[in-house]
DNA sequence: ATGAAAGCGCTAACAG
DNA sequence: CTGTTAGCGCTTTCAT
C-alpha cells in the first residue's frame, strides 16, 4: 500500500509492480511483455495474469530512453489540406505502421523557417527519421544544414546528391501527357506551369518533357504558350488562360496541378470554349478534384502510394544503420484519362 | 576524449557534457536551456557558448520520462485524404503548437478495431491526450471503455455525457439550409443523407432540422424524399437521385456531404435538369470540392477551425488537471452560398 | 531460463 | 543563485 500513496499520475502500474505481484523478476516480466520465447509456460501465464489483473501498460517513454528509438517518423508537408499532400499523408500514415512507426505531422505552411526547423530541430529524440517535402528550401540549403536524424526528401523541389530522395520522372511524365495531346491531333498546346518565385526545378523538367514531346512528334512548341501564374490559386490559373485565349489560338492545356486545370476549365468555359472539343485540359497529381470535377479531368498521376512506400523504405534503412550515399528513387506515374482530354 | 569513444549514436552530447565544458553544474545548464531568469549573465553566456560549441540538443525522451508529459496529442481520424478531415487535420496541426503540442496522426480507416485502439492503447505515455472523431463506435462503447488519457470527441457520431465533445448544432444547421431552400421558393426538397449502416446520430438530427424547417415554413415534408444511399460514394449518391427523379418531382436536394452533392449534380445534369434553375443542391462540410465544382456548391459550413480550437482547448484543460464533468461545446456553422443553390 | 543491478539523460527537490 | 543527488520506468548485460 505504501507505494500506492505517492503516485497521482494514472497508469502508474510499473513493471516492477507486475514482477512483485507475479513473484518473478523484472526480467521475466519484460520477457513476457516482449513475447520472448524462452519463458516457462507456467511463468508466462502467471505473469500475464498479473499484467491483466493490474492493468499494466508499459511506459513507452522509459523504453525509449533506454533503447534510444522512438518508433516515430515526422512527415513534413506544406499544407495537409491540399489534396495532393492529404493523399500522400494518408499513404504514409497507412504504411508507416507496417514498418513499426507512428507518424507525427509537421506542417511547414510553406514557411522557410518551418522548413529549416524540420531539418535541424533544436531538440533531439522526437523522431527516428523525417520524410520531408520541401517547397521553399533549395538543394544547397538542405545539403548544407547539419542534420542529426535520417532524412528523405519527397517530391521535386530539391535533390542534393547527399540526401535520399524519392520523386517521379517529371520529364517523362510531361512528355507522356504532351504526346497524348499531340498524337490525338492537338497542335497548339499551352503549358500552364510557371509560377512566379517557385524555387523548385520540377517545372523546368516538365517543360523539358513538354518540348521533347513536341520535338519527337514534329510539332513546333510555341514559346508564347508557356504560361505563367502569379500564384497557386485557381484564379491565377484562370487569369493566365483568359489572357492567352484573347491573343493566341490554343487547343490544349497541360497544367502543373489539378487546381490549375480547374482554373483553366473555368476560364475556357467562360470564353465559350468547350472541353474537350475545343480545348483539351490535362491536370497533374490525380487528386479527387480531377475525379469529381465536371468534366472529369485527365490527369498525370504520380503513384503516391509508391512514393510513400519508397520514402518510408529509405528512412527505415537509414534508421536501421545504412550509411551509404544518397539514393534517388523514381516512383511510377501514369496518365489517367478522363473527360477533359 | 575518453567519453567520446563509447558512443556511436549521434546527438550524444549530454547535459552533463555541457556542464563540464562550461564548468558549471547541470542545474545551471538546465536553467539556461529552459530560459530560467535567475542566472548570472556571465554564466548564461558561458553555458550558451558551450551549448553552441558542442552542438548540444536536449534529449526529449529523457525529459519526458521525468516530467511525465510528452507534449504530444493524438489526432484520430478515419481517413486523412477526405477533404473534411484533411481540413480538420490542418487546423489541429496548425493550432496545437500554440498550446505546446505536436500532433501524432492515428488513422482509423473506419475500422472498429482501430477506433477501439485509439481509446485504450496497449501502451502508455505516447501522448498526453487524444482528439478523436469516431465513425464506428457508439456512445455507449466509448463511455464504457476505460481510458487512461484525456479524450475529446469531435464530430457527431457519439456523445457520452461523461466525455468532452465538440460538434456543430446539426439540427440548426439543417434547419437553416432547408429554410434557405424553402424561402427561396423550393417546395419539393429531397434529403440525401441516410446511409445504410451509419451508426451516427448526426443524420437523425439533421433530418429533424430538415423537418422543423418545413413545419415552420408550412411546407409538407414528403417522406418519399428522404433518400438513402448504399454507401458513401459519389456513385451511390447519384444512383439515389436517379431513382427518385424517375418517380418523384423534386426541386432541391440537401446533401449530407459535398461528395453527395457532386453525385446529385451529376445525376441531375444527366437527367437533363439544370442546376440551380430546375433543382437547387446544397452540400455539407464546405470542402474544396464545393468551392471548385462547376457549378460551385452551396454548402453548410461547420467552422472547422473553431471545432479544432475548442477540441484542443478541452484536451488541454484536461491535461492540465481539470477533472470535472464531460463538457459539450457547439462550434458555429454558416451556410456558404454559391451557384448551386 | 531466470534474477540482480547498472544505467539511458534529464529534472527537481534539497542543500548550501 | 548555484551545486548535488535521487530517481522517472525500462532494458540489458552479467551472473546463476
Amino acid at each position: 500500500m505504501a507505494e500506492r500513496q505517492g503516485s497521482t499520475t494514472p497508469g502508474r502500474i510499473r513493471l516492477v509492480d507486475v514482477a512483485a505481484h507475479a513473484e518473478v523478476s523484472m526480467k521475466t516480466v519484460s520477457n513476457v511483455v516482449h513475447g520472448h520465447p524462452h519463458v516457462r509456460p507456467e511463468l508466462r501465464a502467471r505473469v500475464q495474469a498479473a499484467i491483466d489483473e493490474l492493468g499494466y501498460r508499459p511506459n513507452l517513454t522509459a523504453r525509449r530512453l533506454v533503447t534510444g528509438r522512438t518508433g516515430m517518423l515526422a512527415l513534413a508537408l506544406p499544407e495537409m489540406d491540399q489534396p495532393y499532400f492529404a493523399d500522400l499523408a494518408r499513404h504514409v500514415a497507412e504504411l508507416a505502421p507496417e514498418l513499426g512507426y507512428r507518424v507525427v505531422i509537421e506542417q511547414t505552411l510553406n514557411e522557410m523557417g518551418a522548413e529549416r526547423a524540420v531539418i535541424s530541430d533544436r531538440e533531439n529524440g522526437l523522431v527516428d527519421g523525417v520524410v520531408f517535402n520541401p517547397t521553399q528550401m533549395s538543394s544547397d540549403e538542405i545539403a548544407g544544414l547539419r542534420r542529426d536524424v535520417p532524412l528523405v526528401l519527397i517530391g521535386e523541389a530539391a535533390r542534393p546528391t547527399t540526401t535520399d530522395h524519392v520523386m517521379i520522372d517529371n520529364v517523362a511524365a510531361a512528355r507522356d501527357a504532351t504526346a497524348h495531346l499531340l498524337t490525338s491531333g492537338r497542335r497548339r498546346v499551352a503549358f500552364l506551369g510557371m509560377v512566379n518565385g517557385d524555387p523548385s526545378d520540377a517545372n523546368a523538367l516538365r517543360l523539358q518533357g513538354f518540348r521533347a514531346a513536341h520535338a519527337e512528334i514534329g510539332v513546333h512548341a510555341d514559346p508564347a504558350l508557356v504560361l505563367t501564374c502569379t500564384d497557386y490559386s485557381v484564379e491565377a490559373a484562370a487569369h493566365a488562360i483568359e489572357t492567352v485565349v484573347g491573343r493566341q489560338q490554343i487547343d490544349a492545356v497541360l497544367c502543373r496541378e489539378d487546381r490549375f486545370a480547374i482554373g483553366a476549365i473555368r476560364a475556357l468555359t467562360a470564353a465559350g470554349l468547350s472541353i474537350p472539343d475545343d480545348v483539351a485540359v490535362i491536370g497533374w497529381d490525380d487528386t479527387q478534384i480531377a475525379r469529381w470535377s465536371a468534366p472529369a479531368i485527365t490527369s498525370v498521376a504520380p503513384d503516391k502510394r509508391e512514393l510513400a512506400r519508397l520514402a518510408l523504405g529509405l528512412v527505415h534503412e537509414r534508421i536501421s544503420g545504412y550509411q551509404g550515399e544518397g539514393r534517388h528513387l523514381i516512383a511510377p506515374h501514369t496518365l489517367v484519362l478522363r473527360e477533359s482530354g
